[in-house]
DNA sequence: GATGAATGAGAATTCATTCAT
DNA sequence: GATGAATGAATTCTCATTCAT
C-alpha cells in the first residue's frame, strides 16, 4: 500500500468544512474547504467521492460528536431532573467551545442536501436521550408526544440560548441556566 | 416616468421566490424565481437591484406578513395568558397556512445575506408581542432576559411545533396545545 | 423579444465545432469551440443545452448537409449507374469541399455519445439513395442484404477514397473514378 | 535490475485498454484500465511511459495481431482468389472473435493520438497482403491506384460487414459472403 | 417597461502523472 | 516493482447581471 488515506486530513476537511459551512451555508467552496484543510482541490475528492458526501458526512460527525458529548459523565443514577440537566449543560458548553459546528450543523439541518437517510441517523444518536426526555414528562405539557419531538424542542431551545450567549458572552451563565429553568417548567409543568 | 412598476409583479416575484428558497435556499435561481413569477429574467432587476435586495425583501415581507397575522384580531384586554395563546395560535395557524412562507423564513434566518439591519428590522415587527411576553413573566424562568430572548424562544418552540405539524398534518390540533402549553408553563413556571 | 438566438451564431458553433471534433474528436473543448465561433464560453449554452446535445446536433446537420448534396440535380430519369454516378461524385465532392465536415462525421460516427436515435435520423436522410443502390443489385453480390447494408458499403468504400484524396489531392480524379468503378463493379458483378 | 516487468502484466493492460478504448475511445481513463487488469493506477506507468504511448503500442498490437491472423494457414500456392478469400475469411473471424479489439482499432484508426510512424507501421503488417490483392487487380477497376489504396477498401469494406454481423450475428455466413463477392467483383470487375 | 441573449467569473469534478512508502 | 495518495491543470456547466432591441 503506497500510503493510507489520513484520518488527520480527512478531519482536516471536516473541521475547515465546518468553518466555511458556518458562515456559507452549502454554498461554501470545496476549493476553500481544501485550502483550508491544507490541501489542493483534488485532493478533497479522494476522501469525499462528491460535495454532497461531504457535506453528509460533515453532518453526521457533527451530530455524532454532539451526542458523544451529552453523555459524557452522565449521571445515569441521578433524579431525572440532573440527568437533564447535564445533557443542557453539556450542549450548551459543546456550543459555546466548537461555534463553527454548532453553526454548520445548523445550516445543514435545514439543507436539502442532506439525505433524509442521515436526518434520522443522525437523531438516532440522540435517541437514548429524548426517551429520557420523554420520561421525566410523563405528566407535563408533552405528555403523550413523541420523544423526537420533545428532543426538537430541547434542540430548538438550545440553540436559541447558545445564539445569545453567543452574542453576548458575558451573560453565558444566566442564559445557561434560564434557559433551562424554561425548559424544565415547561415540560414538568 | 412612464408606468409606474407594478405592484402585482412584484408580489410574484415573491412568492415565487418563497417558494423556490423554501428547498434552494439562498442558491435559488434568479432565472427560475422569474420564470416562477411568469416574468422574463431580466424583468427581475427592475424589480430588486439584484439578488441581495431580493433575498432581504423578502425576508421582511415575510416577516411583517407574520408579523401582522399575529396582531389580527389580536385580544388587547384579555388576560395575558389569552393574549399569548392568540399570537401562538396564529403563528402556527399562519406556518400552517403558508408552508413556503415559512420554509423561506427558515432558511433566511440563518443566511448570512440578510442584512444584520433587516434582521433587526425583521425582529422589530415583533417587539409589542415580545414585550407582552416579556411582561408575562416577570416573574418566571425568563425573567431578567431581554424580550428579544423570550421572543426568540418562542419562535424557536413554535418554528419546531409547526415541523412536526407539516409532518403529520393530521395531529395539527395537539402538536398545537402541546406546544403552547409548554411554552406558557416554560415562561410561567 | 430581446434580440433572436441567431441562426448565424448557431452556425458559427457548428463548424467551429467541426472544425476541433475533426482532429480532437469528442475531447474538442466548449471553450475552444465558442472562442473559434468568436463567443464566450457560456453562449455556446444558450445554443445547446450541453456538449452532448451539440455532439448530437452537429452530427444531424453534417448527415443533413451531405444528405442535400447527394440530391441536388439528382438525375430521376438517367439510368441507375448514371444516379448510382451521381451520387458517387456528389459525396467526393462534397468531402473535398468540406473536409472539416466530412473528418468530423468520422470521428462522431464512431462515438458513443451519438444517440442511437440519431444515428437511425441520421441514416433516413440517405434511404432513398440506399434504396435506389439496392434496387441496382436486384441480381448483384449484395442481392438480398438490407439497403442499409449496400448503403453503409457504398459510405465505407467513398470515405476511403476520400482519405486517399485528402492524401494526394493531384490525383483526385483517378481515385474518384477508380472509386466508382470499384464500387459498381461490385454491387452490379 | 531485480524482476523484469511481467509480460503477462503488460499484456492484461493491453486487453485491458481494448475493452475500454472499445467505447470510451482514447477517453478511456488510465485508471479505469489499470483496474481492469487487475493492477493499481500508478503500476500502469511501470509498463508504458505514459497514455499516449499506451494508446499507441494497443494500437500496433492489434494491427499485428490481426496481421498476424490474416496469414494464419495462408495458401500461398492456391490462385489469387482463394488467397483473397482467405485472407477475407480470416478478418471477419478475427473480427468476430475479438469485437473489442476490433472496435477498439476503429476508435484508434481515427485518432490524432496515433503517431503517424505508427499508422504507418502496422500498416506495414498488411503490406504482402495488400501487395497480393494489388497483383489480383493487374487489369481491374484499381487498377494502377497504389497498394495501400486496394488494402484500406479491403478493410474498409470488411469492417463494414464486420459492423453488420455485430448487429445480427444470426446473419453471419450470409454477410460474409456477400461482402467478399462485392470486394472481389469490385476489383476483378 | 419588458425581454432574453450575451457575458465571464466561478464551481464541482476528472484525470494523467508523480513519488513516498 | 507495486501501490495509491497527492496534485493541479483542464473541463463542463451555472448563474447573476447587463444592455441592445
Amino acid at each position: 500500500m503506497a500510503r493510507p488515506l489520513s484520518e488527520e486530513k480527512r478531519e482536516a476537511i471536516l473541521t475547515s468544512a465546518a468553518k466555511l459551512v458556518a458562515t456559507l451555508s452549502t454554498g461554501a467552496p470545496t476549493a476553500g474547504i481544501a485550502k483550508g484543510a491544507g490541501l489542493s482541490e483534488g485532493t478533497l475528492f479522494n476522501y469525499f467521492a462528491n460535495k454532497d458526501e461531504l457535506l453528509n458526512q460533515l453532518y453526521l460527525e457533527i451530530k455524532a460528536d454532539l451526542g458523544k458529548a451529552l453523555l459524557t459523565a452522565y449521571p445515569s443514577n441521578a433524579d431525572i431532573r440532573s440527568q437533564s440537566l447535564h445533557v443542557w449543560d453539556s450542549f450548551v458548553e459543546w456550543g459555546a467551545k466548537y461555534p463553527m459546528k454548532r453553526k454548520a450543523m445548523r445550516q445543514l439541518s435545514v439543507s436539502e442536501r442532506i439525505r433524509e437517510e442521515n436526518k434520522r441517523q443522525g437523531a438516532a444518536a440522540f435517541s437514548d436521550i429524548n426517551r429520557m426526555l420523554e420520561k421525566s414528562i410523563a405528566a407535563g405539557a408533552l405528555k403523550g408526544r413523541s420523544s423526537a419531538f420533545v428532543g426538537a424542542i430541547f434542540e430548538a431551545v438550545a440553540e436559541t440560548t447558545l445564539e445569545f450567549i453567543a452574542r453576548d458572552p458575558k451573560e453565558r451563565e444566566r442564559y445557561k441556566q434560564s434557559g433551562f429553568e424554561f425548559f424544565w417548567n415547561g415540560i414538568s409543568g
